[in-house]
DNA sequence: ACCTGAACACCGTTCAAGT
DNA sequence: ACCTGAACACCGTTCAAGT
């Protein structure tokens, strides 16, 4: 009821961190997150960071754990080939939708709790559906291989947007046109190209095979 | 004949500056690349270094398409899906030999001139073995996830050596054992799994997908 | 043409001091 | 228990000054 209650700061913690790290990421990449900066956006000091968080790199792996909390968990499907399928496409989703995914997973590892829970999920339906455990393993790298892969060329794409091709890369292009003759003949495509199309179609490859590879052993 | 030639040092350029990028990269992990010591390497002030370089990320970029340069060409063998799935190994332990390869190209991206040479050789083959211009594609970004997304867990791996498993590591995974009984069932094979056989099995499962659309279409 | 020293505007992190 | 100000050892980059 006081006029306090108002300006009360919500109390500090790691979570509250992360997440606010990641509204910063989204908004001004994540060469633009400091310490400084982040703490601005909280309302405190830098340094204030420090009781709730180990340090950076404590920060930047929550922020890959959070990625995966937002792919969500397995559905129940009955067919694994669906249901992994599903997934596949949302973890894409996701991934593709922050562009500082690949740069921060491949500085940081995955190690987090909700990544360990999802790929816990999908080794478990894949052993249900009978998968000896070598290619049980095998399916798990080679379909994650798939998605981050993926992700990544669409991330780092410079055939991404025309949005993003500044004058220096269109330049570079144009200067490359007559050296590289397929690639520029197929630019126009490639700049095209449904990358949703695509990674479906990769990904039905790989599914119908890993399943061929249980069936024949 | 004099003194004097011993202390000569050779001119600064581009070309030797990126070397000595890659050498440091390697040496001491690229978080420990800066201009500063990257000129002290070269017997030079971080300021000269400008003189040849437009700015750090200009080095950066050199560094990813020094990368491609040792890959190499495609070579001649007359099957296509040979001499691809050659290319495909290849670049795969490039990427793996040098931990900065990741980081490095989800945040420059990819646009030098051997990375273009070594695509326009790609979609050159594919098309001369009777791909239309839009399966060309699609088996392009495929085969490209699948070498990049490899090269990404065999680095980012937390299973990836017993040695780079430190102390906060292997207590986090113990601490996650009961939550995540299936990661934790397989953990051993994980550790033991040969990434080199896991990688060219799902690398034919992907040829030879595409073979079979380019053939039904 | 190339190199340098000093300077600027940033970093992450530590630590003693405050409440 | 939590927050802060000052400080330390770094960054990338600019620019006027030297040769």
């Amino acid at each position: 009821m006081t006029v306090d209650q108002a300006t009360v700061r919500l109390p500090l913690s790691r979570d509250r961190i992360v997440s606010a790290a990641v509204e910063l990421a989204d908004a001004q990449g994540i060469e633009a997150l400091s310490m400084r900066k982040l703490g601005q956006a909280l309302g405190v000091e830098a340094m204030s960071l420090y009781n709730h968080v180990e340090d950076k790199d404590d920060i930047l792996s929550g922020m890959v754990d959070w990625l995966f909390a937002q792919i969500g968990p397995l559905d129940g499907t009955a067919d694994w080939k669906v249901a992994v399928r599903h997934v596949a496409v949302r973890a894409k989703d996701v991934f593709t939708a922050h562009a500082w995914t690949l740069p921060l997973i491949s500085a940081q590892g995955i190690a987090g709790p909700a990544a360990f829970g999802l790929m816990d999920s999908v080794l478990a339906r894949l052993l249900a559906a009978g998968y000896p455990t070598h290619l049980v393993l095998h399916a798990w790298h080679v379909i994650a291989s798939h998605v981050m892969g993926y992700s990544f060329q669409e991330t780092t794409s410079v055939w991404a947007s025309d949005e993003a091709l500044d004058r220096k890369k269109r330049a570079l292009l144009e200067g490359y046109a007559e050296r590289f003759p397929h690639v520029s003949a197929l630019a126009e495509e490639l700049m095209a190209c449904s990358f949703v199309e695509e990674f479906e179609f990769g990904l039905d490859i790989i599914l119908s095979g890993i399943e061929a590879a249980r069936d024949t052993t």
